[in-house]
DNA sequence: ACAAAAGTGTTAAGCGTACACCCATGG
DNA sequence: CCATGGGTGTACGCTTAACACTTTTGT
């Protein structure tokens, strides 16, 4: 953003995007950082004063993944009065080369913010992660996640609690596998958020027995193994067991 | 609240709380209204500058109810841009006597506001509903709620739908009963907030077999049946519960 | 030959569901 | 004596969890 449009914001509500993407058999989440600050952040934004919530996490998905219609569910309002340090935010914001003593940028940074927490869901091969001028972007495993700018490490584990309390009622992995996937693939998807390891067998009939998916007529062949089947989801009925649930854990 | 404290007050930003109570058999929630207006409403406040959200809740729901230490929950953060209608605002501001040229009125009530919404449970016998000077309170059964200001309905429903979907894994009842209940009591609140009806028998043994309820020594004797078992939960399992999550349904 | 991962099937135990009978009380 | 609601138990069927053997393929 510019400082030029803080007065089209809506003050002290900002909002931040926990991004997941599964790659290389493991769930990633996207952050980004400014290129002279060292604390890397979740993609964030801010509300414009006639934009609707959703709106504004759905413009900052599009800014940084280049992907609209996606999987994006607001979870959490991180509403605590000193979730932000501002001794650290006044350091970002000179690392940045902003003076602490212009105006605009200190109330405007300077002040308390409530966070909208958001999760998405996408489809790592399609996303084109956008570098804007200042700013790296990458993806990080779950499990190599650094210590990260003000609280974003407690969104993140806030958005893994709700997606895994949901888990049991909500299918997952159309919005983050491709088209056509293995069923080991889906399986690691449920594992790492379940933080367990699911019996091989037992899994993959549950799956197929809800009828979400489909075996494609392609199999899937790499590394020195039995080639296996590739699956696909059945786009209609997964939009019903999002919409009324399901039983599947 | 008075006008003079608008400036201590994060602007733009409410809260609103659902408070469900358990009475008569029945699940309600109560509401309060302004004596010249017409319309119902959810009780609500505003954050303090220095206020962490959950206190702001609290003193909102302490205000209300007398009560404190309750179980208390934010679930959603409501913030599309058109939740509220200005004109319905500005008509509610008008008949509570304010007049519309009050640049200090106008400018905090017909700014938008985003509403975080919490829902609590709480025992309908230890409210004491505080009517302040011009306002009113009452509870309404789920089942008779009117339309209400703005999208206090809305909100309703919505905390109900997360309180459904969280009842899998939570258990639910001990704030809402009285110490010593019976097992119909609890399973008519299970029954509203899923709006179904459940078998009786197997409903017992499967609260029983959570180990969260235990039989107490007296009986509850009224109309004209047999006296049926007084229970009472188990205070360290229900918080284990809560903490770590239980299947009942 | 071996390791790694995939395909397939069986079994026993536990849980959910549906249902029946008897008891107590007040009108 | 009847309606209403509570207490208790059973039986069937489905789901879940635990588990073994075989196949494919690259090194």
């Amino acid at each position: 953003m510019t400082l030029a449009d803080a007065n089209d914001y809506c003050p002290g509500i900002s909002l931040d995007c926990v991004i997941f993407g599964f790659h290389e058999g493991r769930l990633k989440v996207l952050l980004n950082k400014f290129s002279r600050y060292t604390k890397w952040m979740l993609p964030g934004g801010f509300i414009y004063k006639d934009e609707h919530v959703d709106a504004a996490a759905t413009r900052t998905l599009v800014n940084r993944t280049g992907l609209s219609d996606v999987y994006l569910r607001q979870f959490y309002l991180f509403g605590d009065v000193n979730r932000t340090n501002m001794d650290e935010n006044e350091d970002m914001l000179i690392r940045q080369g902003f003076s602490k003593d212009d105006e605009g940028v200190s109330k405007w940074f300077l002040q308390r913010f409530f966070s909208i927490g958001y999760y998405a869901f996408v489809e790592y091969g399609k996303v084109e992660a956008h570098s804007a001028m200042d700013e790296e972007v990458a993806w990080f495993g779950l499990d190599h996640i650094p210590p990260l700018y003000t609280d974003h490490n407690h969104i993140i584990d806030k958005a893994i609690a709700t997606i895994r309390s949901q888990l049991n009622s909500i299918p997952i992995g159309y919005e983050l596998l491709p088209e056509k996937f293995t069923l080991t693939q889906l399986r690691i998807i449920y594992e790492t958020l379940l933080d367990t390891k699911l019996d091989r067998r037992n899994f993959q009939r549950k799956i197929l027995s809800t009828g979400l998916v489909y075996k494609s007529d392609e199999v899937y062949k790499k590394w020195g193994q039995k080639s296996s089947a590739l699956y696909s989801f059945d786009k209609d009925k997964y939009q019903d067991a999002i919409k009324n649930g399901i039983s599947i854990f």
